[in-house]
RNA sequence: GCCGGUAUAGCUCAGCUGGUAGAGCAACUGACUUGUAAUCAGUAGGCCCCGGGUUCGAUUCCUGGUGCCGGCACCA
C-alpha cells in the first residue's frame, strides 16, 4: 500500500508503485494530459518517475512556475534537436534555463545567421507538432563517454568526463536526439507549444575567454501563445524605457564618435546631475564625511605602489609630459590615502571619512560599453573611511542603512544585495581575507535581508558588498558598494597612533552609494521612464499663454515661482495651447500651467499634470504650496 | 578584447538586382491670436561613418578601420 498526499491535503492510496502520470490519471484525464512533471517530496521529477514509498506529490502543469521551467528546459533540447537535424556537424554543449527562456551553446564551423534561426524555429515547430515521446534512461560514465565519442560530440564527452564517476548519469532521448541531462523534461515534445528564438551570440566554451567561442542561441518559451505574445509585448515596452532613447528624446545627454564612452551632458541632463550631487553633499555632511578633491593626473609610480598598475595597466589612460609618465586617475583611493597621510593621525580622529566626487577614466574594453551604464569617463560619489578594525562592523552597518535610505528616496525598492569574496588574483594574506569577508558577512546577516554570494568576484584588495539595481531589461547593474581593504593603506604607508602609543595601519573602507553618477542617472531614467519625480525634474513646471495678451502675466508667474526656488519656465510661443500641452507632456514636465484671459482677470492659473489630470484653477500661492508639498515628499533632498 | 549585426537629413526610418538619394517629425519663414496631447502654407537641410579596391560609374559589391546594437569575456 502506497499513500500519496496531494497539495490539498487529501490522500490517495495505491496497491503497487505508481508513476506520477498514473497518479495524475487517477485524479482526472484533464490533469494527466496537462501534466509536465511531478514534485515528489519537494523534488521536481519526470511524469514517468515511479513512486515506491509514501510521499507527497504535486502534479506540475504549465501553470506552475516549475512546470514552466521544465518547458523551457525541454525547449532548449528541442532546439538542439532541430539544430542537429539541420546542421548535423554542429556539436552540442550545454543548454540551461534562464530568466524568461533558455539558451543552448553549439560548436559549428560558421556562425548561425538570422536566416538559420528562422529555419531552426521552423524545424522546432515540426518536431513539436510530431509530439515525439521523451524518454529518460541511465548510463554508466564509461558507456556514455563511448556513445558520445562515437557521435563525435567532443564537448559532451568533456562534460561527461568531468562529472564524478559515482554520480548517476541520466539521459533524455527524443526520436533521433539524445542528450546528457539531469532533467526533468516534458513527457513529449507536443507540450512545448509557445516559443521563439531571440538572438545568436558568441559565448566562450566554459565561460573562459581563452577557450574557443561557441554559438549561443537564445530563445524564450511560455505556457501558451498568449503568454508568449504578452512577453514579447513587455519587451517592446521595456525597450521604450531605454535611457539611451529617452536621453535623446528629453535632450539630456549625447555621445559621439570622437569620445567613445564619454557623455556630453546637455543642460537638462546636467541639471539632474547637479540635483543629485547636491542631495548627496547634504547627506554626506549629515553623516560626518569631509569632502575633498584630488588631482586628475598622478605619477604612474603611485599606481605601481598601490598595486593597480599590476592588474589594470592596460585599462589606464596615461599621459606623458616633461618625460614623466602620469596616469589619468582610474580611481580615487590612492589619492585619499595621500590626504590621510598628511600629518600624524591619532586614533581619536578615527573613523575618518573622506569623500570626493571623483572624476575617473578607465579604458574599458570596447565591447563592454553601454550608454551611461558603462562608460570610460565617469564620476563616483566616492568615499573612504579610515578606521580601526574594531570599528568596521558599525561603519558597514551604518553604510548599508544609508544606501537603503538613499535608494528609497529615489524610488528603488528592488535592491539586489551581494557579497563578493576573494578572487584568484589578489593581494593580502588569507588571514586578512578571512577577517575582511567575515566582517561583511556579519554585517549582511545583521540586516536581516537576503543576499547572494558571489565567490571570487571581490576586488583584488578586498571583499565587497554590492548593491545592484535592475535596468529596463532586467539586467542587474552594480551601483553602491562597500569594500573592506586591509592592504592598500599599508602599501601606501597610512598610519595612526593608537591608545598604546604605537603606530598602527588603519583599515580602509571603500564605499560609494550611487556608484557613478552616469550609471545611477541611467538607471533613474529607465526607472521613471523619463518622468522624474518633481524634486528631480529638470523643469518642474511650465507656464503657457493662450495668446500674446497673457505673455507678460506668464512671465510674472514664472519669476515669482523661480524666486521661491522652483525650476519653472515659460513657453510663450505663438502656438495653439493643445500643441504646447502635447509637447511638454511628452517632455515629462510634472506641472503644466495655463494662463488665458480668465486667469489673468482672476489672478490665477489653470494647472494640469503630465498624466493629463486637471488640477483645476488656483492662485499662485496655492500652486506654490502644492509644488512645495510635492517636492518635500522626498525629505532628505530638502535637508 | 571576442562572436554576430549595423551605420542614409537634427530624430525615426525608406531606398529592388550598381546609374551620386527620399518620407514623417523637428528646424527656419510667413499667415493665423488660438482654452488643455499635433493650425495651415512655404523654405532649407545629405563627404549616404572613414580609408582602400573592383567598375565607364559605388550609398549599393569586396576589403581594412571606427562608432553603435545584442551577447560573451572584463569591470579597481
Amino acid at each position: 500500500m502506497i499513500s500519496i498526499t496531494l497539495p490539498d491535503g487529501s490522500k490517495r492510496a495505491f496497491d503497487a508503485p505508481v508513476t506520477v502520470l498514473q497518479v495524475a490519471e487517477a485524479i482526472g484525464p484533464g490533469l494527466a494530459k496537462a501534466a509536465l512533471a511531478g514534485k515528489v517530496d519537494g523534488n521536481v521529477v519526470d511524469t514517468s518517475y515511479l513512486i515506491q514509498l509514501d510521499t507527497s506529490l504535486a502534479i506540475l502543469t504549465a501553470k506552475d512556475p516549475e512546470g514552466l521551467s521544465v518547458i523551457r528546459h525541454s525547449c532548449a533540447h528541442l532546439m538542439a534537436n532541430a539544430v542537429k537535424n539541420l546542421f548535423p556537424s554542429a556539436q552540442v554543449t550545454i543548454g540551461p534555463v534562464i530568466e524568461n527562456g533558455f539558451y543552448y551553446d553549439f560548436a559549428y564551423e560558421r556562425a548561425f545567421t538570422p536566416e538559420d534561426l528562422v529555419a531552426i524555429e521552423k524545424e522546432m515547430e515540426r518536431l513539436s507538432a510530431a509530439d515525439i515521446k521523451v524518454d529518460r534512461s541511465l548510463m554508466t560514465r564509461a558507456d556514455a563517454v563511448a556513445l558520445f565519442q562515437q557521435m563525435n560530440e567532443k564537448y559532451k564527452v568533456q562534460i561527461i568526463e568531468s562529472i564524478p564517476a559515482e554520480d548517476g548519469l541520466s539521459f533524455y532521448k527524443q526520436g533521433n536526439f539524445i542528450d546528457l541531462c539531469r532533467g526533468p523534461h516534458v513527457p513529449s515534445t507536443g507540450h512545448i507549444k509557445a516559443f521563439k528564438l531571440m538572438s545568436v551570440a558568441g559565448a566562450y566554451w566554459r565561460g573562459d575567454h581563452r577557450n574557443e567561442m561557441l554559438q549561443r542561441i537564445y530563445g524564450t518559451a511560455w505556457a501558451d501563445k498568449k503568454a508568449l505574445k504578452d512577453y514579447l509585448h513587455l519587451l517592446e515596452e521595456a525597450e521604450r524605457r531605454d535611457h539611451r532613447k529617452i536621453g535623446k528624446k528629453l535632450d539630456l545627454f549625447h555621445f559621439q564618435e570622437e569620445a567613445p564612452g564619454m557623455a556630453f551632458w546637455h543642460p537638462k541632463g546636467w541639471k539632474i546631475y547637479q540635483i543629485i550631487k547636491r542631495y548627496m553633499q547634504n547627506l554626506l555632511e549629515q553623516n560626518n564625511y569631509h569632502e575633498i578633491n584630488t588631482p586628475q593626473l598622478v605619477d604612474y609610480s603611485l599606481w605601481e605602489k598601490s598595486g593597480h598598475a599590476d592588474k589594470f595597466a592596460e585599462q589606464m589612460f596615461t599621459v606623458e609630459s616633461d618625460s614623466r609618465l602620469y596616469a589619468i586617475k582610474p580611481m580615487n583611493c590612492p589619492c585619499h590615502i595621500q590626504v590621510f597621510n598628511q600629518g600624524l593621525k591619532s586614533y581619536r580622529e578615527l573613523p575618518l571619512r573622506l569623500a570626493e566626487f571623483g572624476s575617473c577614466h578607465r579604458y574599458e574594453p570596447s565591447g563592454s560599453m553601454h550608454g551611461l551604464m558603462r562608460v570610460r569617463s565617469f564620476t563616483q560619489d566616492d568615499g573612504h573611511i579610515f578606521c580601526a578594525e574594531s570599528q568596521i562592523q558599525a561603519e558597514v552597518a551604518d553604510f548599508i542603512k544609508l544606501v537603503y535610505d538613499v535608494y528609497q528616496d529615489f524610488g528603488f525598492n528592488d535592491v539586489i544585495l551581494r557579497l563578493s569574496t576573494r578572487p584568484e588574483k589578489r593581494v593580502g594574506s588569507d588571514d586578512i581575507w578571512d577577517r575582511a569577508e567575515e566582517s561583511l558577512r556579519v554585517a549582511l546577516n545583521n540586516t536581516g535581508r537576503s543576499w547572494q554570494l558571489l565567490p571570487g568576484e571581490g576586488a583584488f584588495y578586498g571583499p565587497k558588498i554590492e548593491f545592484a539595481l535592475k535596468d529596463c531589461m532586467g539586467r542587474e547593474q552594480q551601483c553602491g558598494t562597500i569594500q573592506v581593504d586591509f592592504s592598500m593603506p599599508g602599501r601606501l604607508g597610512a598610519q595612526f597612533v593608537a591608545e598604546d602609543n604605537n603606530r598602527h595601519t588603519p583599515v580602509m573602507l571603500h564605499r560609494a552609494v550611487f556608484g557613478s553618477f552616469e550609471r545611477f542617472i541611467g538607471i533613474l531614467i529607465e526607472h521613471y521612464e523619463g518622468a522624474f519625480p518633481t524634486w528631480l525634474a529638470p523643469t518642474q513646471a511650465i507656464v503657457m499663454n493662450i495668446t500674446d495678451k497673457q505673455g507678460q502675466y506668464c512671465e510674472i508667474v514664472v519669476k515669482s515661482l523661480q524666486n521661491k526656488g522652483f525650476r519653472v519656465e515659460a513657453d510663450l510661443r505663438n502656438e495653439k495651447i493643445g500643441f504646447k500641452i502635447r509637447e511638454h507632456t511628452i517632455q515629462r514636465v510634472p506641472y503644466l500651467l495655463v494662463a488665458g484671459d480668465k486667469e489673468v482677470e482672476a489672478n490665477t492659473i489653470a494647472v494640469r499634470d503630465r498624466t493629463g489630470k486637471d488640477l483645476g484653477v488656483m492662485t499662485l500661492e496655492e500652486f506654490a504650496l502644492l509644488l512645495e508639498q510635492d517636492v518635500s515628499r522626498m525629505s532628505r533632498a530638502s535637508a
